[in-house]
DNA sequence: AATCTGTTTTTAATGTAAAAAAAACAGCGC
DNA sequence: GCGCTGTTTTTTTTACATTAAAAACAGATT
């Protein structure tokens, strides 16, 4: 009636401490392991039990004193749970529905029904119900009372209105982040934003693919700085929609990435300069290209699961 | 296990539809109903089942041919269901949890509980769930995972917050406004607003209560030019939150009105000049005054059923 | 007193079931 | 063939049950 997600993945995770002790040492006391894993002692307390079964702890017996745990063996790998066991029912409805649409599973205008969904993605209506209503807020459904879903597409139409408010938001958040003094945290870490950019494209024929996380980073540290929570709740969507696209656009990535990257290093440049005008500039030019990407992944879309040879694109 | 709040608002609709019409008159088809009431036949087939039993109607049995309905006896006030009853259970909650906020029920910083609220609303757990995910949307709530919901307050932080993004969208909205031809939909909607602000202001000692009305008409068709789904989506909330403070807060309210009336002339005036700079500072002037509202009902809240009498503010 | 573990109580997540409403199907009269 | 009503099938809405997880409680040890 529950999943048990949040065990397995507290499991894993514990083997994951554990994983560089000596056998034999003891473990540390349940609330810390609780603080440590982000989970209640209760949950704590089941890993720790299952831990035992699996041989992994052993309960020193001494006489009187509380039965401290110790590490029985080291943990090998076949010892974790399977990741796709880790997610909970709600999370993996999301990400496998954001893949439906990547992969043109639904068309535009198309009715979805939960019966139906809740069948596909085996699992209850309540949960595809509550999950749906996620995307309604992306702009991606939109609920008819005592009917079906509509779907209304990836189309250019929403990345154009995506990325309209996307402006709008970010020249407001750039004027926020322009007012703080350079000491303070946010400016630390664009400094620190800025070393990796240049870290980055010095090795970028291989670390390419880390660069969605910088930018990630990047974007939200500037928006965070409004202390608007539609601002800050508006970039939540787009970084959801970036993180599914970014996973499934594949063609020319290393050429993209690379652009963006310097694209960063211009914006950031004219924020420490904190001249509006040229912040501006930098900022729109940054945004233009992104949008033009966006937009190209779904003229060019549906998107595909493998990796494209280089030069394929149409 | 599901409320019937369709049929029993189908019910009353149809007994306004009905009202009209003299004792014996045939009525129109179960199909032309369900347009009519803009509910399924299944609804319309149990409303007319409903309206035989009270013998609101009756069947003619005609031999051989159909049986046609006939109005048996022109229905009265006591033929209708209470209208608390014709809410859905969803309704009923965004409804009185948005009570409770404005009563001050619940206080910034709070932790609620699904449990306790469906025992306080009536409800299951169910919906409640279901629906305070909408107050997610709304910036009042944020959800903790396997946790509790934490209550954000409706705080002078809330109202800046919601006010900085509205003057940012309602001006771009006005960028898409003043592009559309004179002859367009919108702009001859905005002539009929225009009017009725006249009308309105004519007999303002007994019409004031109807301002909230047109100050939705206006400020939707303006937003609605922009095509913008996000931006629309926003107004949806503003109208939401309004909707509830205009219900509770009576204070002076005759004089805010006509204070909001004037500026939506000012405001009209600028846009049909289709000055940018005087659109510019007209709708600024306006949205300031409007968030000054909501922020001084803020401080003045909790706020209270009865109205207060003239003079009464603090 | 503080910290640890064992136990009990609450609450959130999520599947299941039942009723209301919608949609699809079918026959009839014109 | 079209519109109407009667019937059957699906689907949505909503309550409820069950399990996982959190939180509160209680002794025991240092």
């Amino acid at each position: 009636m529950k999943g048990n997600t949040v065990f397995k993945r507290s499991y894993n995770r514990a083997l994951d401490l554990l994983a560089g002790r000596e056998a034999g040492a003891a473990l540390p006391s349940e609330s810390d392991l609780a603080q440590a894993l982000d989970v209640s002692r209760t949950t704590v307390r089941a890993v720790l039990a299952a831990l035992g079964e699996a041989g992994i702890v052993a309960r020193a017996e001494e006489d009187g004193g509380p039965a401290r745990r110790r590490l029985g063996r080291r943990p090998g790998p076949g010892d974790y749970f399977p990741d796709t066991q880790t997610l909970s029912a709600g999370a993996a409805v999301e990400r496998r529905f954001m893949e439906w649409i990547l992969q043109g599973d639904f068309r535009a205008g198309q009715l979805l029904n939960a019966a139906e969904l809740a069948r596909q993605f085996g699992t209850s209506t309540t949960t595809i119900r509550e999950h749906l209503a996620q995307f309604q807020h992306f702009g991606l459904l939109e609920r008819r009372p005592n009917s079906a879903w509509l779907f209304k597409g990836l189309t250019p139409e929403f990345a154009n209105e995506i990325y309209d408010v996307r402006e709008m938001f970010e020249l407001r958040a750039t004027r926020s982040f322009v007012e703080l003094p350079e000491e303070s945290e946010p400016w630390c870490e664009l400094l620190a934003i800025e070393a990796e950019h240049h870290a980055l494209l010095a090795n970028i024929d291989t670390e390419y693919p880390s660069f969605p996380q910088l930018d990630e980073r990047l974007h939200r540290v500037i928006h965070e700085t409004t202390d608007n929570r539609f601002i800050i709740d508006f970039y939540d969507i787009i970084s959801t929609i970036f993180h599914y696209t970014y996973q499934w656009n594949k063609v020319d990535e290393k050429q993209r990435n690379t652009t963006a990257l310097m694209e960063h290093l211009d914006y950031i440049e004219a924020l420490r300069s904190r001249d509006q005008r040229a912040i501006d500039t930098r900022c729109r030019k940054h945004l233009r290209t992104a949008r033009a990407t966006l937009l190209r992944s779904i003229a060019d879309g549906p998107f595909s699961l493998d990796t494209l040879p280089p030069g394929a694109a149409s």
